[in-house]
DNA sequence: CTCCCGATAT
DNA sequence: ATATCAGGAG
């Protein structure tokens, strides 16, 4: 006989188990300082490696320090710092729309809700959340990047595509105090794992709660 | 939906 | 050569 198969809640919390138990150091990989320095940080980590990430914050926050900096900064200037990211036109303008509406809206500081924060340029729910978690330790969403939205679907907690859509669907099965860690979980195990193209589901801590694991061969 | 885009791994 | 990397705007 059979054992029944799990429900998703109780898979769910198998899986955060595992992966808090393999992942006990999981935070944030995004160099920063304080909250201006993760809101832009986190802008400039669409679509690139946090690695290359904090190649350039390592040199970008000695040389701008304050919303002023990057709003008065040289537009041309900017997008020069921010070449080898990748997308670097849309991020120096999106930094500089961002600080000025900062400044415009809020003297300066980086506002501590979804709404404030999203009203900025180039922030949208993901950025949010990951500023509301990890500089302000508020659990208010779940951000869902690419490894995220990847794992959430291979591990069949979500079958949407839409990045909202996933983040409603885990925050139901995740309890609200780990919605910030959980994140971090899943996209540690990404990289180190569950990679985009060949995960290494034969080394995988979750593999026997996964429905997708060993079907990319 | 398309566009933005360099660095890296395979 | 091609896929992928802590997305967001038009």
């Amino acid at each position: 006989m059979r054992e029944p198969a799990k429900s998703k809640a109780a898979r769910t919390i198998e899986v955060i188990n595992r992966l808090a138990k393999a992942y006990p150091e999981a935070q944030c990989e995004l160099n920063f300082a304080n909250p201006l320095e993760l809101l832009i940080a986190t802008i400039l980590s669409a679509r690139c490696t946090d690695r290359q990430v904090n190649v350039v914050t390592a040199r970008l926050f000695k040389k701008y320090r304050s919303p002023d900096d990057y709003a008065q900064s040289d537009p041309s200037d900017l997008e020069l710092d921010l070449k080898s990211l990748g997308l670097y036109r849309n991020k120096a303008k999106s930094i500089q729309s961002c600080c000025r509406r900062l400044i415009e809206l809020h003297g300066g500081q980086v506002p501590r809700t979804a709404a404030e924060l999203m009203q900025l340029g180039g922030v949208g729910r993901k950025t949010a959340n990951v500023v509301l978690g990890n500089a302000f330790n508020i659990n208010d969403g779940i951000a869902v990047d690419t490894h995220v939205a990847r794992l959430a679907g291979r591990l069949g907690l979500s079958a949407h595509k839409l990045p909202e859509k996933i983040e409603a669907d885990l925050k139901k099965l995740v309890p609200q105090e780990k919605w910030t860690l959980f994140s971090h979980w899943l996209i540690w195990h990404g990289r180190r794992r569950c990679y985009a193209r060949h995960p290494d589901c034969l080394h995988c801590e979750v593999n026997d709660l996964c429905p997708s694991a060993f079907r990319f061969d």
